[in-house]
DNA sequence: ACAAATTAAATCGTGCACGATTTAATCGTG
DNA sequence: CACGATTAAATCGTGCACGATTTAATTTGT
């Protein structure tokens, strides 16, 4: 190789480098004001209801499925007992949720919807559809970035649990 | 219409809104996880440099283009003085940025890195790297994932100004 | 059966996020 | 010029997020 060649070979490879920092740079503000700007259309919506997002977010895993422990609950969102201990507790004193220990393993505490709870299930659904047409994308951008979204997920969680 | 036919064109309408639903449901989780996983990669690399990330994002923006106003920043990243102020403070303690009032308008403070965090920008590529290498999708994708997500912030940038 | 290891939840301290309010500087209009 | 309106930042209170530690129940190895 001579100088010439390496430096321009050097370059080229320099500015392909450069370009796919950027992309990572503009993705970080992108995935986070995405995120931000998501909970903030859910926000006033929610509020009528007597829920944070975060607590939202519980109420959809425990529709789902309840009981849940908090491990069960963390699992689902990614989050430990210590953020979840005082969310739920917040709920519970909000009446939409009971929290009990499991009586075949006492270390474990049993969350599930109270009577309220389920039926705030079905006005959140209104919440679902207000929400959906404030949207400013087509179903099939939405299915598209959930996709896309789910390769990233399973992507991370690998890394996560891989790293060193 | 008869009893029937409305009935089958009601359900065919209400399985295309549940599944809009559905969708909107999952979007939540994979928004809500995608971001709190970006940041979980992201920890641990920034954490040498004693950055927490969104004291990152502050430190991108200011690289950028400084001196910026708190608002400024604030509007670059959709946050306001409530939590910039303190979190400037940190900064300004850890000696990566100084705050200063702007002589010509006494009421705004201009932040600006020191040289240790214009210093900080170097090693802050070695990290964007590393985390470069640990994202699962190839560059296209990303690409595309980018520009969705502009899209979408766009939209939802709109849909909180114009909203009631 | 029992001690050590493991597991589940709670607790503590620090930092981010945001609505609401406060303080101070600037601007606009009479 | 002056005074009310506006703007910028800071402050306060509440809730989320997370690393680290603590407490208590269960499991494992011997």
């Amino acid at each position: 190789m001579t100088e010439k060649s390496l430096t321009e070979s050097q370059a080229r490879e320099a500015s392909r480098a450069n370009t796919a920092l950027k992309l990572e740079r503009q993705l970080c503000f992108a995935l986070y004001s995405a995120s931000s700007l998501f909970t903030r259309l859910y926000r006033p919506l929610l509020e009528p209801l007597g829920l944070t997002y975060p607590q939202y977010l519980v109420m959809l895993v425990l529709w789902e499925r309840s009981p849940l422990t908090v491990s069960e609950i963390g699992a689902a969102l990614g989050l430990d007992s210590a953020t979840l201990t005082p969310l739920l507790k917040r709920l519970e004193a909000a009446g939409y949720v009971t929290r009990r220990r499991d009586a075949t393993d006492e270390r474990r505490v049993l969350v599930q919807p109270t009577e309220r709870g389920v039926e705030l299930k079905e006005q959140a659904k209104d919440v679902q559809k207000e929400l959906l047409c404030r949207l400013p994308l087509p179903a099939s951008e939405l299915t598209a970035l959930h996709e896309t979204l789910g390769r990233l997920n399973r992507g991370m969680r690998n890394a996560g649990e891989t790293e060193s």
